[in-house]
DNA sequence: CACGAAGTTGAGGATAGCCTCAGGTTCTCT
DNA sequence: AGAGAACCTGAGGCTATCCTCAACTTCGTG
């Protein structure tokens, strides 16, 4: 059991990890963390040992929210394709709109056990919406899902969204079935 | 006109550089490439100034080749749909075998003027084989083609080459026109 | 060959983050 | 309230890289 500044301390480091990871992406440095929750560096070391530990406590929830509404809107629709289309290009614009997320995605090999998780079942998801319709040759697998999260946030982070909204809008032209 | 050491100690940190950033990317240690070409830092600094002007100094002949070389490969094909793909496939291997071109081609919005331009003759003559295949819709233009040097750059980088391939051909798939 | 210009050197100041730990503070339990 | 466990602090050591500049060396010419 904590004690209650402890707690106190720890629940405002979570908070503000949130706030500057959303801001500045997964690599913002930790004493701008520690300093926006009014603490020191060292407790934030106290507390989570890593940065890796640190996201891995305030990362995965965020993204599993992101991932099931993306999730739920693109099983709404009935055509298996539209389902296809509305999953893609939700992913892609949650990247677009938070940098937290779409640095973890693009790590999601390395690092934090728990991104890894969440990262792999939206891949299984894709992956099964993907299997639902007729692709074409070549056919699009989970760890290409996997490959185009990466290279979308290449692409957000030099700038280009809209580059990559036209990438996947291609892509998935290329893909739809005959 | 500069003395004969200073010559060759151009000479010498030139090809160091090629050595270093075609070994570790464009970011390497200007140290370890004034080490390479036994000079000391500062000489690197008095000749060249900045990193930007180095890379400048040895970069743009490297791609202009390889571009070069790229863009007669592809031209040999007798039908222009398989001239973009010849062109595309081109780009793409161009970036795998060479770290310090991915890099390049990655940054060009900013830095180095004629590593820029050797960039932006690439596009353009990706654009003029592009409009000579009737494409579909949504059409890919020339800065659509910049984004996906930019992807593949950052797919490569993390040891996604095979990615890369997939979703380059994906891509591609796409673009053919019926 | 000697002298001035041209060139070189490399230690060290600056920046930016990471991470630690000895010493001080605060909580909690009795 | 007193004691001790739990917790916090933040200066500072460490790494890595950049870039500078006063002192030194070498070249090339008269």
């Amino acid at each position: 059991m904590l004690r209650a500044d402890a707690q106190r301390n720890l629940d405002r480091l979570k908070a503000a990890a949130l706030e500057v990871f959303r801001e500045r992406g997964l690599g913002s440095p930790l004493e701008e963390i520690a300093k926006r929750a009014g603490v020191s560096v060292g407790t934030l070391y106290n507390r989570f040992g890593s940065r890796e530990a640190l996201i891995d406590a305030v990362i995965p929830d965020l993204m599993a929210a992101n991932v099931e509404r993306i999730r739920l809107d693109a099983n709404a629709a009935t055509d298996p394709w539209e389902r296809v289309e509305r999953y893609f290009n939700g992913l892609l614009e949650m990247q677009i709109a938070d940098p937290a997320v779409s640095d973890a995605v693009a790590r999601a090999y390395e690092g934090s056990p728990d991104v890894s998780a969440v990262c792999a079942a939206a891949l299984d998801e894709g992956a099964r919406l993907l299997d639902a319709v007729r692709t074409g040759d070549p056919s699009f697998t989970r760890d290409d899902l996997g490959a185009l999260l990466v290279a979308n946030s290449a692409l957000i982070a030099t700038g280009g969204a809209d580059a990559a909204r036209r990438i996947v809008a291609v892509l998935l032209a290329g893909l739809r079935p005959a």
